[in-house]
DNA sequence: ACTTTTAGTTACATAAACGTTACTGCCAAT
DNA sequence: ATTGGCAGTAACGTTTATGTAACTAAAAGT
């Protein structure tokens, strides 16, 4: 996400963006919303990001303080997040993400093919 | 927003990023939801964004069949957008998104006082 | 001794996203 | 004849975001 002027934004949801404006931030925390998941079960459940992207959302996620991270101190590692008090309070918006996520993809297909944009394929 | 690979991706939340998971996007299409709005308007609305980048976004909205775009052949040209009916179901997204920028950001800043990262100032 | 497991990190590379500046066409007003 | 307003477009440059592959530590299992 490249970032905003700071300056003297008034607009909300500019600060929403600012947040959690990531490609991958919102998934990440709809996986948090059930509870504490470890790194591994993540990268699992996202397959298409890279264990290195993640970790970098990841730690800006909690420097932000939207998810706790839990280091248990065993061998093999252990590490787990979960959301904060202030991460809790996203959970409306990736609500109605999930909501809307699920109607959309189907309704912009059909819009799609009744008004189709350039063709780039090669005849 | 760089794009997700398309194949089978069953989550709705990446669905719906995919669609208004632009830095603006969600941005324009908070300015849409009383109605439509002159290009020129929009602009001075979200100062930060440039022209380019403005007609750009405008236009994927388009594409994407969330916005429409009624151009009246006037002189000097009058040209408006104003939200499809898919368009309308990303309304709940954006007032819940409002409703968590208005908390967030006193929260976070808070937050980042008592938890202060590195400090990158020259002493 | 070797492999496995977990949660990363490092170095390197590419692709999007974003931005700035200058330019266009057309009519009306000065 | 020149200027101003509107909604862009074109050319170009910069900056983030994202990706891949290889590597690490330390203990437990075989």
């Amino acid at each position: 996400m490249k970032k905003f002027k700071e300056h003297t934004s008034t607009c909300p949801i500019v600060h929403t963006m600012t947040y959690i404006g990531g490609k991958w931030k919102p998934i990440i925390l709809g996986r948090l919303v059930n509870g504490a998941v470890r790194f591994g079960k993540l990268a699992v459940q996202i397959p298409d990001i890279s264990r290195k992207i993640l970790t970098e959302q990841l730690k800006e996620l909690e420097e932000d303080g939207l998810i706790i991270r839990h280091s248990y101190n065993e061998k093999p590692p252990r590490v787990e997040y979960e959301l904060s008090g202030i991460g809790q309070t996203v959970i409306p918006v990736l609500m109605a993400m999930t909501e809307l996520g699920a109607q959309m993809h189907d309704a912009i297909t059909k819009h799609k093919r009744s008004v189709p944009g350039k063709d780039h394929s090669i005849h």
